[in-house]
DNA sequence: GAGGCGAGGATTGGATCCAAGATTTAGGAT
DNA sequence: ATCCTAAATCTTGGATCCAATCCTCGCCTC
């Protein structure tokens, strides 16, 4: 006897279940990640979970996460801070995010794919239109796209979400420091070179071009700061 | 009026305070990596916590990191069970380290201490005993020292931190397919030679060799693996 | 006898409650 | 007046309890 009331029986598990922990880590990440929380700012548990409409303890959990990824600081008996990151520490991701992305993009282009090319090739010429349109945001977003189309096609898993999360604690700075105009025509050049090495196959070059590139986008991230200490 | 019975009232926050959640994810951590708890392991929240004498709200939260390190593998209304690497995760963890590890010796060596050195000089010895007497553990403790000894040099906390988590990966499986003596000798010999291009402070050298050592062990590992798909 | 359906038990996610530690504020002594 | 002390308040960590989901086993039907 089939119940027509329900459409399909067989795809519970398979749906994605999103638990109240995941609700309020990817709210407060996307928070942290587009300046609503700032820099050193105290996470009230208590309010942060009002806030999110969850209760205190997804919410502790949530802020573990954080802290796992690093975008947050915790200690035992005190509030959760926004963490910033000192000059020091900027270099360390970045250096940290030269090293993934020299071999995602040389593996990348080892094992690329056509969609993978066109992913590329869409992103660079959107991204000349935000440029001219002076879009910041959508400039940031289609700089990371055009990059992380060929790290997919690299097919590391775990060494493409250990550079998504590396990306996202330095994009922070670079919404945050707005005026991201500075080194965009070079940064777009550059993206052209990529692009044609990865169309040539020349593993050695992308690489070499890639950790070229992540260098010079730390060497204009410290110009803009120059002066502050983080 | 000093009271002497308080030895001194100026250290609380700098002491380090270890909550339950820490001391659940380490021993978690070390049952994991030593493999008191296998691959494929249902992880039974209500046993765990009895076992490890905390509630199972301290639990959950060391689930939730442990998940996050990607050690467990972690579904909604799930047990969550023991993350077993594939083939194909395996090359990708060592993709990762031989990234990671090669900026790490890069910059330790532009940044090498005295102090530095000595370490490295001494797990040399040391890990020759080992190799020596046998001892497997020892010996694969030793190598994690020589090269992190020098990676601590380089003075960057996250790139670390991310390089460790990498090595607990791989390592777990170090120790699984125990008989390491496979390539001992060419480990130890790679390992003279990194400390001369250190001496020398030949940072591309350096660089290369260790990028070339990780891979070399990748490929060790795939040798003892052979045969089976995790 | 095999496959599907359903009920019961088991296990996880979430909420409230209590305890432990930290921060703040008021008070007193120098 | 300032600095130190101490108590009160606030915030976080941990435990127990309840609800929601999943898994297993037995039963029924074909």
């Amino acid at each position: 006897m089939p119940d027509p009331s329900q459409e399909r029986t067989d795809l519970p598990p398979p749906a994605e279940y999103r638990t109240k922990v995941d609700i309020a880590t990817d709210q407060l990440r996307s928070w942290i990640l587009h300046g609503q929380l700032q820099h050193g700012e105290r996470l009230d548990q208590t309010k942060l979970a009002a806030a999110l409409n969850v209760s205190r303890m997804p919410l502790r959990q949530a802020l573990l996460r954080l802290a796992e990824e690093g975008l947050i600081q915790a200690s035992p008996h005190r509030s959760a801070v926004v963490m910033g990151l000192t000059r020091a520490e900027l270099e360390d991701v970045y250096q940290a995010r030269r090293a993934m992305e020299g071999i995602l993009a040389e593996l990348g282009c080892e094992r690329r794919t056509d969609t993978c090319m066109k992913a590329m090739e869409r992103a660079l010429q959107e991204q000349e239109r935000a440029l001219a349109r002076n879009n910041l945001k959508r400039w940031v977003d289609l700089d990371r796209d055009f990059h992380f189309s060929l790290y997919r096609a690299a097919g590391l898993q775990r060494s493409y979400e250990i550079t998504e999360q590396l990306r996202m604690s330095s994009d922070r700075y670079i919404r945050h420091y707005a005026s991201y105009r500075t080194g965009a025509a070079d940064s777009l050049a550059e993206h052209r070179e990529i692009l044609q090495l990865c169309q040539a196959g020349d593993t050695g070059g992308i690489r070499e071009a890639t950790e070229r590139h992540v260098l010079r986008g730390l060497e204009t991230l410290r110009q803009l700061i120059s002066g502050g200490d983080e």
